[in-house]
DNA sequence: TTATAATGAGTGAGCACTCACTCACAACCG
DNA sequence: CGGTTGTGAGTGAGTGCTCACTCATTATAA
């Protein structure tokens, strides 16, 4: 129940702060169950606050898992980026690290790779629908980039169709988290990577 | 509404067609909406009866929904074996037929592909992810021993891990179903397949 | 007529969301 | 400084509705 102000009153982004624990708090909720699973009660006890107060700061239900999803893209793409600028002159490198990324981070965050594996799912939902779309374009966007400019250096076989590439790419993702579901060992070779990709690349 | 029994009552296979054609029925508005919210009211009036006698037919939803799913696996599974069995001595052909079929039949159904596409997500369930896993398994098992023989002929780099080269094919299912609905004229494309397959086989 | 199948109104549990209320605290006042 | 008042985040019992499943009744077949 968290007697609530020890500190000094932070006063401004305090607000933001509350938010934030309660999509991570929601997060949790998500990845055990599934959306429709998941209820008002449930998700509250979680966060550790009253179903009133989530409908103070999300206007549904629907709503607060939608910030949930953002949230999780947001920390992916902002990874994503980063490796782009790091391995900006070795596109083929920066495929690499960024399939390594996303691994770690489904690894990293079993709760995380739940609720993903979840979105990639129930998509039946237009507006959940309209938010997968929109980050896999995203994703497969630059990815096609990356392709092109790899073949342009000679780094990547002219074989490859760089949309067609990009989509077995990020289709990819989907691939991952059921190893990572199903199969952690193969997922836990230190060299796994590379054998992953190896279709791909090698 | 559906006036029953026109024709003769073929007496025996009477309760399996009738069984079938609610499965049918069933697939169909599982892959419009999703499991939670298609309710047995809209279940029953797209079969054409009432609800009472789905619980003839089926113990619970649940037991409904997995028979839909079975039905499918079942469909894609006599697929398969048959095109394995055409090219027992072509492996690698034999995976790119597979692949073919596979992409025919979602492109062929788009209600089968939309239900599946479902059963993917709503891995939340215990009984729904073991109906998955089954199935996965029995898929990425038969890739990876075609792999393997594919390699002993020479007709594959050794490159290619196996088993992640048929968790890489298998899990490409999915990759496909969101092809299918999100980029259809990339699908379209008479010679996809052989794009797609490149990376892989090239 | 009897046995079997089909029906659909009814039932009770569960759910998302609401709203009248509380109370800690900040701001102002004499 | 103590006292008064205003504020709004937080609360949780209550509400109206939906849904899976049942079962008494009706239709059909043998």
């Amino acid at each position: 129940m968290e007697v609530g102000n020890r500190g000094k009153p932070s006063r401004h982004g305090e607000r933001d702060d509350r938010r934030t624990r309660i999509i991570l708090a929601c997060i949790k909720v998500f990845s055990r169950t599934n959306y429709e699973k998941a209820t008002t009660a449930m998700l509250a006890r979680e966060a550790g606050v009253a179903e009133g107060t989530i409908y103070k700061y999300f206007p549904s239900k629907k709503e607060l898992f939608l910030a949930c999803c953002r949230y999780i893209e947001d920390q992916l793409l902002q990874r994503y980026r980063a490796v782009y600028r790091e391995y900006r002159d070795q596109p083929l490198e920066s495929l690499k690290r960024v399939g390594q990324s996303y691994l770690d981070f489904i690894r990293e965050n079993p709760t995380m790779r739940k609720f993903l594996a979840f979105v990639l799912n129930n998509s039946y939902d237009e507006d959940f629908l309209r938010e997968l779309e929109g980050f896999l374009t995203v994703n497969r966007m630059a990815v096609e980039e990356v392709i092109k400019e790899a073949q342009k250096r000679g780094e990547l076989r002219e074989t490859i169709d760089p949309k067609i590439g990009a989509w077995f790419f990020v289709g990819g993702y989907f691939t991952l988290i059921l190893m990572a579901e199903m199969d952690e060992e193969a997922v836990n070779d230190p060299h796994f990577m590379d054998k992953y990709m190896a279709p791909m690349f090698s």
